[in-house]
DNA sequence: TACTTGACTCGAACGATGTTCGCCATTAAA
DNA sequence: TTTAATGGCGAACATCGTTCGAGTCAAGTA
Protein backbone atom coordinates (compact mmCIF):
# COMPACT_ATOMS: atom_id res chain seq x y z
CA UNK A 1 0.00 0.00 0.00
CA UNK A 2 1.77 3.29 -0.93
CA UNK A 3 1.82 5.99 1.46
CA UNK A 4 0.02 9.17 1.60
CA UNK A 5 1.68 12.19 1.89
CA UNK A 6 0.83 14.69 4.55
CA UNK A 7 -0.79 17.81 3.82
CA UNK A 8 0.72 20.72 3.13
CA UNK A 9 -0.44 22.35 5.79
CA UNK A 10 1.00 20.24 8.41
CA UNK A 11 4.33 20.20 9.97
CA UNK A 12 5.68 16.80 9.80
CA UNK A 13 8.60 15.86 12.35
CA UNK A 14 11.36 15.21 10.70
CA UNK A 15 12.28 11.82 9.71
CA UNK A 16 15.38 11.48 7.85
CA UNK A 17 17.24 9.04 6.46
CA UNK A 18 18.62 6.51 9.07
CA UNK A 19 21.16 8.13 11.17
CA UNK A 20 23.09 7.07 13.61
CA UNK A 21 21.72 7.24 17.16
CA UNK A 22 23.08 9.85 19.07
CA UNK A 23 25.63 9.35 22.01
CA UNK A 24 27.92 11.70 23.73
CA UNK A 25 30.88 10.05 21.78
CA UNK A 26 29.25 10.99 19.12
CA UNK A 27 28.21 14.43 20.18
CA UNK A 28 32.46 14.67 21.26
CA UNK A 29 33.37 13.76 17.73
CA UNK A 30 31.45 16.13 16.51
CA UNK A 31 32.44 19.22 18.24
CA UNK A 32 35.96 18.49 17.78
CA UNK A 33 35.53 18.04 14.33
CA UNK A 34 34.35 21.39 14.29
CA UNK A 35 36.77 23.26 16.56
CA UNK A 36 39.64 21.29 14.76
CA UNK A 37 38.23 23.52 11.38
CA UNK A 38 36.21 26.22 12.58
CA UNK A 39 37.76 27.36 16.52
CA UNK A 40 36.12 27.22 19.66
CA UNK A 41 33.63 29.86 18.80
CA UNK A 42 31.88 27.66 16.27
CA UNK A 43 31.20 24.89 18.74
CA UNK A 44 27.21 26.27 19.57
CA UNK A 45 25.48 23.53 20.42
CA UNK A 46 23.42 24.49 17.18
CA UNK A 47 26.52 23.44 15.23
CA UNK A 48 27.38 20.55 16.82
CA UNK A 49 23.76 19.37 16.10
CA UNK A 50 23.41 20.38 12.71
CA UNK A 51 26.92 18.59 12.30
CA UNK A 52 24.98 15.58 13.39
CA UNK A 53 21.94 16.38 11.59
CA UNK A 54 19.43 17.04 14.70
CA UNK A 55 18.76 20.13 16.68
CA UNK A 56 20.25 21.74 19.72
CA UNK A 57 17.75 20.05 22.18
CA UNK A 58 18.70 16.25 21.45
CA UNK A 59 21.94 16.94 22.38
CA UNK A 60 20.93 17.31 26.25
CA UNK A 61 19.65 13.71 26.52
CA UNK A 62 23.53 13.08 26.52
CA UNK A 63 25.53 16.52 27.83
CA UNK A 64 24.30 18.07 30.62
CA UNK A 65 25.36 21.48 29.23
CA UNK A 66 27.43 23.26 26.81
CA UNK A 67 30.30 23.02 29.54
CA UNK A 68 30.19 19.53 29.96
CA UNK A 69 30.24 19.23 26.16
CA UNK A 70 33.51 21.31 25.79
CA UNK A 71 35.34 19.87 28.68
CA UNK A 72 34.58 16.73 27.22
CA UNK A 73 36.15 17.96 24.38
CA UNK A 74 39.14 19.50 25.92
CA UNK A 75 40.02 15.85 27.47
CA UNK A 76 39.53 14.21 23.98
CA UNK A 77 42.37 16.74 23.03
CA UNK A 78 44.43 15.52 25.97
CA UNK A 79 43.90 11.85 24.66
CA UNK A 80 46.64 12.49 21.97
CA UNK A 81 49.35 13.62 24.70
CA UNK A 82 51.96 10.59 24.91
CA UNK A 83 53.10 9.91 28.59
CA UNK A 84 56.67 8.15 29.23
CA UNK A 85 57.41 5.42 31.61
CA UNK A 86 59.66 7.48 34.69
CA UNK A 87 63.32 7.16 33.89
CA UNK A 88 65.07 8.56 37.44
CA UNK A 89 68.33 9.59 35.83
CA UNK A 90 66.69 11.85 33.53
CA UNK A 91 63.45 13.25 34.88
CA UNK A 92 63.59 16.78 34.38
CA UNK A 93 64.24 16.02 30.70
CA UNK A 94 61.03 13.86 30.48
CA UNK A 95 58.94 16.47 32.52
CA UNK A 96 60.28 19.19 29.53
CA UNK A 97 59.18 16.34 27.26
CA UNK A 98 55.99 15.99 28.38
CA UNK A 99 55.27 19.31 28.90
CA UNK A 100 56.42 20.40 25.19
CA UNK A 101 54.35 17.38 23.81
CA UNK A 102 51.13 19.00 26.12
CA UNK A 103 51.71 22.04 24.51
CA UNK A 104 52.02 20.81 21.10
CA UNK A 105 49.12 18.87 21.18
CA UNK A 106 46.76 21.98 22.65
CA UNK A 107 48.29 24.32 19.93
CA UNK A 108 47.26 22.07 17.39
CA UNK A 109 43.84 22.10 18.27
CA UNK A 110 42.87 25.77 17.88
CA UNK A 111 42.10 27.39 21.31
CA UNK A 112 40.73 24.42 22.92
CA UNK A 113 43.64 25.42 25.68
CA UNK A 114 41.02 27.85 26.77
CA UNK A 115 38.58 25.51 28.00
CA UNK A 116 41.69 24.28 30.48
CA UNK A 117 41.46 27.51 31.72
CA UNK A 118 38.23 27.43 33.17
CA UNK A 119 38.25 24.45 34.30
CA UNK A 120 39.70 21.84 36.82
CA UNK A 121 41.75 19.02 34.81
CA UNK A 122 38.99 16.14 36.10
CA UNK A 123 38.94 13.39 32.75
CA UNK A 124 40.17 10.41 32.87
CA UNK A 125 43.16 11.79 30.16
CA UNK A 126 43.95 15.22 32.28
CA UNK A 127 43.90 12.54 35.49
CA UNK A 128 46.51 10.04 33.31
CA UNK A 129 48.54 13.35 32.68
CA UNK A 130 49.11 14.37 35.83
CA UNK A 131 49.73 11.42 37.74
CA UNK A 132 52.62 10.93 34.68
CA UNK A 133 53.49 14.28 36.02
CA UNK A 134 54.25 13.39 39.56
CA UNK A 135 55.51 9.84 39.04
CA UNK A 136 58.22 11.64 36.70
CA UNK A 137 59.12 14.17 39.73
CA UNK A 138 58.61 11.63 42.38
CA UNK A 139 61.01 9.17 40.63
CA UNK A 140 63.51 12.28 40.19
CA UNK A 141 63.55 12.84 44.13
CA UNK A 142 61.30 16.43 44.12
CA UNK A 143 59.67 16.70 46.91
CA UNK A 144 56.30 15.53 47.07
CA UNK A 145 54.55 19.11 48.35
CA UNK A 146 56.65 20.78 45.46
CA UNK A 147 55.43 18.65 42.85
CA UNK A 148 52.02 19.18 43.73
CA UNK A 149 52.53 22.60 43.71
CA UNK A 150 54.61 22.31 40.40
CA UNK A 151 51.39 20.15 38.34
CA UNK A 152 49.20 22.84 39.28
CA UNK A 153 51.94 25.45 38.04
CA UNK A 154 52.81 23.76 34.91
CA UNK A 155 48.97 23.50 33.65
CA UNK A 156 48.26 27.03 34.41
CA UNK A 157 51.34 27.72 32.27
CA UNK A 158 50.98 25.05 29.37
CA UNK A 159 47.06 26.45 28.83
CA UNK A 160 47.92 30.14 29.04
CA UNK A 161 51.00 30.04 26.24
CA UNK A 162 48.70 27.93 23.99
CA UNK A 163 45.80 29.78 24.37
CA UNK A 164 47.59 33.00 23.67
CA UNK A 165 49.06 31.81 20.64
CA UNK A 166 45.72 30.39 19.28
CA UNK A 167 44.10 34.12 19.98
CA UNK A 168 46.48 35.49 17.13
CA UNK A 169 45.21 32.08 14.87
CA UNK A 170 41.92 33.29 15.75
CA UNK A 171 42.29 36.52 14.34
CA UNK A 172 43.91 35.17 11.25
CA UNK A 173 41.38 32.70 10.60
CA UNK A 174 39.05 35.54 10.98
CA UNK A 175 40.63 37.73 8.41
CA UNK A 176 41.18 35.25 5.77
CA UNK A 177 44.31 36.13 5.06
CA UNK A 178 46.98 33.17 4.76
CA UNK A 179 49.28 32.75 7.92
CA UNK A 180 52.05 34.40 6.82
CA UNK A 181 50.99 37.67 5.50
CA UNK A 182 48.84 37.78 8.54
CA UNK A 183 51.18 37.87 11.01
CA UNK A 184 53.82 39.99 8.93
CA UNK A 185 50.92 42.75 8.80
CA UNK A 186 49.72 42.32 12.24
CA UNK A 187 52.93 42.28 14.06
CA UNK A 188 53.87 45.31 11.30
CA UNK A 189 51.54 46.85 13.10
CA UNK A 190 52.22 46.56 16.35
CA UNK A 191 55.80 47.04 15.72
CA UNK A 192 54.66 50.72 14.30
CA UNK A 193 52.99 51.01 17.78
CA UNK A 194 55.69 51.00 19.55
CA UNK A 195 57.30 53.04 17.34
CA UNK A 196 55.02 55.51 17.86
CA UNK A 197 54.79 55.71 21.40
CA UNK A 198 56.22 59.21 23.07
CA UNK A 199 59.78 58.35 24.21
CA UNK A 200 59.82 60.58 26.86
CA UNK A 201 57.24 58.37 28.72
CA UNK A 202 58.35 55.16 27.97
CA UNK A 203 62.09 55.12 27.39
CA UNK A 204 62.77 51.88 27.66
CA UNK A 205 59.48 50.28 25.94
CA UNK A 206 61.28 52.52 22.96
CA UNK A 207 64.64 51.62 23.29
CA UNK A 208 63.93 48.03 23.35
CA UNK A 209 61.18 47.67 20.45
CA UNK A 210 63.89 45.10 18.42
CA UNK A 211 64.12 42.82 21.41
CA UNK A 212 60.33 42.93 22.42
CA UNK A 213 59.26 41.97 18.82
CA UNK A 214 62.18 39.03 18.02
CA UNK A 215 61.01 36.37 19.74
CA UNK A 216 58.12 34.18 18.16
CA UNK A 217 56.22 31.89 20.35
CA UNK A 218 57.96 28.88 20.56
CA UNK A 219 61.12 30.80 21.54
CA UNK A 220 58.62 32.38 24.49
CA UNK A 221 57.41 29.54 26.00
CA UNK A 222 60.81 27.25 25.91
CA UNK A 223 61.80 30.33 27.61
CA UNK A 224 59.37 30.53 30.63
CA UNK A 225 58.86 26.97 30.53
CA UNK A 226 63.02 27.27 31.31
CA UNK A 227 62.69 29.19 34.03
CA UNK A 228 59.97 27.16 35.80
CA UNK A 229 62.24 23.81 35.56
CA UNK A 230 65.04 25.46 36.49
CA UNK A 231 63.54 26.63 39.57
CA UNK A 232 61.75 22.97 40.12
CA UNK A 233 65.84 21.66 39.65
CA UNK A 234 66.56 23.73 42.60
CA UNK A 235 64.34 22.56 44.57
CA UNK A 236 66.02 19.34 43.80
CA UNK A 237 69.22 20.21 44.88
CA UNK A 238 67.51 21.89 48.35
CA UNK A 239 66.14 19.05 49.02
CA UNK A 240 69.21 16.39 48.79
CA UNK A 241 70.45 15.81 45.34
CA UNK A 242 69.88 12.51 44.80
CA UNK A 243 69.92 12.94 40.76
CA UNK A 244 71.33 15.32 37.99
CA UNK A 245 70.13 18.57 38.54
CA UNK B 1 1.50 77.79 28.10
CA UNK B 2 1.80 74.43 29.63
CA UNK B 3 2.54 71.34 27.67
CA UNK B 4 0.37 69.32 25.96
CA UNK B 5 0.48 65.42 26.51
CA UNK B 6 1.83 63.15 23.66
CA UNK B 7 -1.66 60.64 23.26
CA UNK B 8 -1.24 57.43 24.45
CA UNK B 9 -0.98 56.04 20.98
CA UNK B 10 2.21 57.65 20.02
CA UNK B 11 5.62 56.58 21.12
CA UNK B 12 7.64 59.59 22.55
CA UNK B 13 11.09 59.44 22.61
CA UNK B 14 12.73 59.25 25.99
CA UNK B 15 13.23 62.71 26.98
CA UNK B 16 14.96 61.77 30.98
CA UNK B 17 15.94 64.20 33.53
CA UNK B 18 18.98 65.95 32.10
CA UNK B 19 21.80 63.63 32.26
CA UNK B 20 25.32 64.27 31.67
CA UNK B 21 26.59 63.92 28.16
CA UNK B 22 27.73 60.50 27.12
CA UNK B 23 31.40 60.01 27.28
CA UNK B 24 34.21 56.93 26.73
CA UNK B 25 34.90 57.94 30.28
CA UNK B 26 31.52 57.70 32.06
CA UNK B 27 31.51 54.59 29.65
CA UNK B 28 34.24 53.14 31.20
CA UNK B 29 33.61 53.93 34.87
CA UNK B 30 30.02 52.34 34.58
CA UNK B 31 31.26 49.25 33.07
CA UNK B 32 34.20 49.23 36.37
CA UNK B 33 31.15 49.91 38.63
CA UNK B 34 29.41 46.42 37.04
CA UNK B 35 32.72 44.62 36.59
CA UNK B 36 33.03 44.95 40.17
CA UNK B 37 29.72 44.39 41.83
CA UNK B 38 28.91 41.85 39.64
CA UNK B 39 31.85 40.62 37.24
CA UNK B 40 32.63 40.47 33.86
CA UNK B 41 29.91 38.22 32.05
CA UNK B 42 27.39 41.23 33.28
CA UNK B 43 29.20 43.79 31.74
CA UNK B 44 27.29 43.81 29.04
CA UNK B 45 26.31 46.49 26.18
CA UNK B 46 22.70 46.63 27.63
CA UNK B 47 24.07 46.51 31.17
CA UNK B 48 26.30 49.09 30.50
CA UNK B 49 23.79 51.15 29.23
CA UNK B 50 21.60 50.60 31.37
CA UNK B 51 23.66 52.03 33.83
CA UNK B 52 23.57 55.03 32.43
CA UNK B 53 19.88 55.92 31.59
CA UNK B 54 20.30 54.93 27.89
CA UNK B 55 20.30 52.56 25.37
CA UNK B 56 23.19 50.25 24.33
CA UNK B 57 23.08 51.57 20.48
CA UNK B 58 24.63 54.84 22.27
CA UNK B 59 27.63 53.52 23.40
CA UNK B 60 28.67 53.20 19.91
CA UNK B 61 29.39 56.53 19.56
CA UNK B 62 32.31 56.31 21.64
CA UNK B 63 33.73 53.09 21.65
CA UNK B 64 34.18 50.92 18.70
CA UNK B 65 32.93 47.77 20.38
CA UNK B 66 32.41 45.68 23.31
CA UNK B 67 36.19 44.48 22.63
CA UNK B 68 37.40 48.04 23.05
CA UNK B 69 35.42 49.37 25.71
CA UNK B 70 36.22 45.55 27.78
CA UNK B 71 40.12 46.87 27.10
CA UNK B 72 39.42 50.09 27.99
CA UNK B 73 38.22 48.75 31.61
CA UNK B 74 41.48 46.70 31.78
CA UNK B 75 43.83 49.48 31.37
CA UNK B 76 41.82 51.56 33.87
CA UNK B 77 42.28 48.69 36.63
CA UNK B 78 45.65 48.95 35.71
CA UNK B 79 45.91 52.32 36.57
CA UNK B 80 45.74 51.18 40.43
CA UNK B 81 49.06 49.61 40.08
CA UNK B 82 52.02 51.66 41.21
CA UNK B 83 55.42 51.45 39.95
CA UNK B 84 58.60 52.11 41.96
CA UNK B 85 61.98 53.97 40.71
CA UNK B 86 64.36 51.65 40.38
CA UNK B 87 66.93 50.33 43.09
CA UNK B 88 69.62 48.75 41.43
CA UNK B 89 70.58 47.25 44.04
CA UNK B 90 67.35 45.18 44.92
CA UNK B 91 66.09 45.35 41.43
CA UNK B 92 64.99 41.48 42.07
CA UNK B 93 62.75 42.40 45.05
CA UNK B 94 61.13 45.26 43.67
CA UNK B 95 59.84 43.27 40.28
CA UNK B 96 58.74 40.88 42.71
CA UNK B 97 56.76 43.11 44.66
CA UNK B 98 55.40 45.27 40.97
CA UNK B 99 54.12 41.86 40.25
CA UNK B 100 52.85 40.92 43.62
CA UNK B 101 50.50 44.25 43.27
CA UNK B 102 49.56 43.55 40.23
CA UNK B 103 48.51 40.15 40.67
CA UNK B 104 46.45 42.00 44.01
CA UNK B 105 45.07 44.28 41.52
CA UNK B 106 43.36 41.93 39.39
CA UNK B 107 42.45 39.24 41.93
CA UNK B 108 40.46 42.63 43.41
CA UNK B 109 38.50 42.89 40.43
CA UNK B 110 36.62 40.05 39.61
CA UNK B 111 38.06 38.45 36.31
CA UNK B 112 38.92 41.20 34.16
CA UNK B 113 42.14 39.28 34.38
CA UNK B 114 40.32 37.23 31.91
CA UNK B 115 41.06 40.62 29.34
CA UNK B 116 44.32 40.86 29.64
CA UNK B 117 45.03 37.16 28.46
CA UNK B 118 43.20 38.05 25.55
CA UNK B 119 44.92 40.83 24.70
CA UNK B 120 47.95 42.87 23.42
CA UNK B 121 48.96 45.45 26.52
CA UNK B 122 48.59 48.57 24.33
CA UNK B 123 46.75 51.12 27.21
CA UNK B 124 48.74 53.91 28.48
CA UNK B 125 48.76 51.57 31.88
CA UNK B 126 49.82 48.49 30.75
CA UNK B 127 52.64 50.32 28.72
CA UNK B 128 53.73 52.07 31.79
CA UNK B 129 54.05 49.72 33.78
CA UNK B 130 55.78 47.25 31.43
CA UNK B 131 58.01 50.13 30.81
CA UNK B 132 58.47 50.38 34.42
CA UNK B 133 59.40 46.50 34.46
CA UNK B 134 61.72 46.79 32.08
CA UNK B 135 63.26 49.80 33.89
CA UNK B 136 63.78 47.44 37.07
CA UNK B 137 65.35 44.76 34.93
CA UNK B 138 67.90 46.79 32.97
CA UNK B 139 68.79 48.54 36.42
CA UNK B 140 69.78 45.41 37.50
CA UNK B 141 71.59 43.95 35.10
CA UNK B 142 69.31 41.69 33.13
CA UNK B 143 70.17 41.27 29.35
CA UNK B 144 67.60 43.10 27.26
CA UNK B 145 66.50 39.93 25.32
CA UNK B 146 66.23 38.53 28.61
CA UNK B 147 63.83 41.16 30.37
CA UNK B 148 61.98 41.81 26.91
CA UNK B 149 60.52 37.85 27.32
CA UNK B 150 60.33 38.16 30.69
CA UNK B 151 58.06 41.04 30.47
CA UNK B 152 56.12 39.07 27.94
CA UNK B 153 56.11 35.75 30.47
CA UNK B 154 55.56 37.62 33.78
CA UNK B 155 52.07 39.30 32.38
CA UNK B 156 50.97 35.89 31.07
CA UNK B 157 51.42 34.94 34.16
CA UNK B 158 50.23 37.06 36.56
CA UNK B 159 46.62 37.14 34.27
CA UNK B 160 46.22 33.36 33.75
CA UNK B 161 46.50 32.88 37.83
CA UNK B 162 44.57 35.70 38.52
CA UNK B 163 42.10 34.61 35.99
CA UNK B 164 41.93 31.16 37.35
CA UNK B 165 41.34 32.41 40.64
CA UNK B 166 38.44 34.38 39.54
CA UNK B 167 36.62 31.25 38.44
CA UNK B 168 36.09 30.16 42.05
CA UNK B 169 34.60 33.86 42.80
CA UNK B 170 32.46 33.78 39.78
CA UNK B 171 30.95 30.06 41.14
CA UNK B 172 30.42 31.45 44.73
CA UNK B 173 28.93 34.46 43.35
CA UNK B 174 26.54 31.99 40.97
CA UNK B 175 25.76 30.36 44.51
CA UNK B 176 24.41 32.74 46.29
CA UNK B 177 27.09 31.21 49.70
CA UNK B 178 29.23 33.19 51.73
CA UNK B 179 32.51 32.57 50.26
CA UNK B 180 33.82 30.25 53.16
CA UNK B 181 31.34 28.31 53.17
CA UNK B 182 31.22 28.07 49.37
CA UNK B 183 35.33 27.55 49.25
CA UNK B 184 34.82 24.67 51.94
CA UNK B 185 32.18 22.98 50.08
CA UNK B 186 33.84 23.37 46.46
CA UNK B 187 36.99 22.09 47.84
CA UNK B 188 35.43 19.31 49.51
CA UNK B 189 33.70 18.06 46.86
CA UNK B 190 36.96 17.96 44.74
CA UNK B 191 38.85 16.24 47.48
CA UNK B 192 36.04 13.54 47.37
CA UNK B 193 36.41 12.89 43.68
CA UNK B 194 39.96 12.40 44.13
CA UNK B 195 39.50 9.98 46.76
CA UNK B 196 36.73 7.94 44.80
CA UNK B 197 39.77 7.34 42.03
CA UNK B 198 40.58 3.91 41.34
CA UNK B 199 44.19 3.93 42.84
CA UNK B 200 45.55 1.24 40.29
CA UNK B 201 44.90 3.73 37.57
CA UNK B 202 45.99 6.72 39.49
CA UNK B 203 48.38 5.72 41.82
CA UNK B 204 50.22 9.11 42.64
CA UNK B 205 47.36 11.10 42.36
CA UNK B 206 45.68 8.84 45.32
CA UNK B 207 48.29 9.19 47.54
CA UNK B 208 49.20 12.73 46.93
CA UNK B 209 45.94 13.92 47.61
CA UNK B 210 46.74 15.73 51.01
CA UNK B 211 49.37 17.60 49.17
CA UNK B 212 47.09 18.59 46.14
CA UNK B 213 44.27 19.95 48.01
CA UNK B 214 46.67 21.85 50.55
CA UNK B 215 48.10 24.46 49.46
CA UNK B 216 45.73 28.53 48.36
CA UNK B 217 45.73 30.03 45.85
CA UNK B 218 48.40 32.26 46.99
CA UNK B 219 50.58 30.03 47.81
CA UNK B 220 50.49 28.75 44.60
CA UNK B 221 51.21 31.79 43.00
CA UNK B 222 54.38 32.83 45.16
CA UNK B 223 55.45 29.34 44.53
CA UNK B 224 55.25 30.38 40.85
CA UNK B 225 56.47 33.33 40.68
CA UNK B 226 59.14 32.59 42.78
CA UNK B 227 60.21 30.22 40.33
CA UNK B 228 60.19 32.62 37.23
CA UNK B 229 61.86 35.19 39.36
CA UNK B 230 64.96 32.43 40.01
CA UNK B 231 65.27 31.57 36.85
CA UNK B 232 65.61 35.27 36.01
CA UNK B 233 68.13 35.58 38.64
CA UNK B 234 70.15 32.86 36.82
CA UNK B 235 70.37 34.35 33.65
CA UNK B 236 71.69 37.28 35.15
CA UNK B 237 74.35 35.61 37.04
CA UNK B 238 75.20 33.67 34.11
CA UNK B 239 75.43 37.14 31.91
CA UNK B 240 77.87 38.27 34.63
CA UNK B 241 77.16 39.27 38.13
CA UNK B 242 76.69 43.16 38.70
CA UNK B 243 74.26 42.96 41.65
CA UNK B 244 73.39 40.86 44.65
CA UNK B 245 71.16 37.79 42.38
C1' DT C 1 -2.36 -8.40 24.18
C1' DA C 2 -2.79 -3.86 26.00
C1' DC C 3 -1.05 -0.56 28.87
C1' DT C 4 2.65 1.88 31.28
C1' DT C 5 7.09 3.65 31.82
C1' DG C 6 11.48 5.38 30.62
C1' DA C 7 14.58 7.23 27.39
C1' DC C 8 15.47 9.70 23.47
C1' DT C 9 14.25 13.09 19.86
C1' DC C 10 13.06 17.58 18.30
C1' DG C 11 10.19 21.90 17.01
C1' DA C 12 8.99 25.98 19.12
C1' DA C 13 9.84 29.32 22.17
C1' DC C 14 12.12 32.01 25.78
C1' DG C 15 15.52 35.18 27.42
C1' DA C 16 19.76 37.06 26.44
C1' DT C 17 23.61 39.08 23.68
C1' DG C 18 26.33 42.30 20.21
C1' DT C 19 25.49 45.11 16.66
C1' DT C 20 23.42 47.77 12.74
C1' DC C 21 20.11 50.76 10.57
C1' DG C 22 17.64 54.70 10.08
C1' DC C 23 15.40 58.42 12.12
C1' DC C 24 15.51 62.37 15.33
C1' DA C 25 17.50 66.33 17.74
C1' DT C 26 20.96 69.66 18.46
C1' DT C 27 24.67 72.54 17.31
C1' DA C 28 27.83 74.71 14.35
C1' DA C 29 29.12 76.26 9.90
C1' DA C 30 28.10 78.05 5.37
C1' DT D 1 17.85 80.08 6.39
C1' DT D 2 19.82 75.94 5.00
C1' DT D 3 23.17 72.44 5.33
C1' DA D 4 26.36 69.43 7.57
C1' DA D 5 28.13 67.01 11.42
C1' DT D 6 27.60 64.65 15.60
C1' DG D 7 25.48 62.22 19.10
C1' DG D 8 21.45 59.75 20.76
C1' DC D 9 18.24 55.93 20.54
C1' DG D 10 14.23 52.69 19.24
C1' DA D 11 13.60 48.86 16.50
C1' DA D 12 15.24 45.09 14.46
C1' DC D 13 18.46 41.50 13.06
C1' DA D 14 21.14 37.36 13.76
C1' DT D 15 22.86 34.37 17.00
C1' DC D 16 23.28 31.94 21.24
C1' DG D 17 22.18 28.44 25.36
C1' DT D 18 18.52 26.34 27.20
C1' DT D 19 13.80 24.71 28.46
C1' DC D 20 9.22 22.98 27.55
C1' DG D 21 6.17 19.86 25.92
C1' DA D 22 4.76 16.71 22.53
C1' DG D 23 5.98 12.64 19.85
C1' DT D 24 8.25 8.13 19.12
C1' DC D 25 10.08 3.81 20.32
C1' DA D 26 11.42 -0.02 23.05
C1' DA D 27 11.11 -2.59 27.15
C1' DG D 28 8.65 -4.11 31.08
C1' DT D 29 4.42 -5.34 33.50
C1' DA D 30 -0.27 -6.76 34.31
Amino acid sequence: MTDIPAPPWRKTRRTNAPRAVLSRDLIVAAGLRILDAEGLDAVSMRRVAQELGTGPASLYAHVENKEELLDLIYDEVMGEIQVPEPEPERWLEQLRELIMEASRVFRAYADIAKVGLATIPTGPNALRIADAQLAIMLAGGVPPKVAALMIDRLGLYVCSDAYEGSLYLNRQRASGSDLESFMGEFFGQIEEFYRSLPVDRFPNLVAQIDNLMEAGGTERFEFGLDLLLRGLASHVEAAGPTTKG
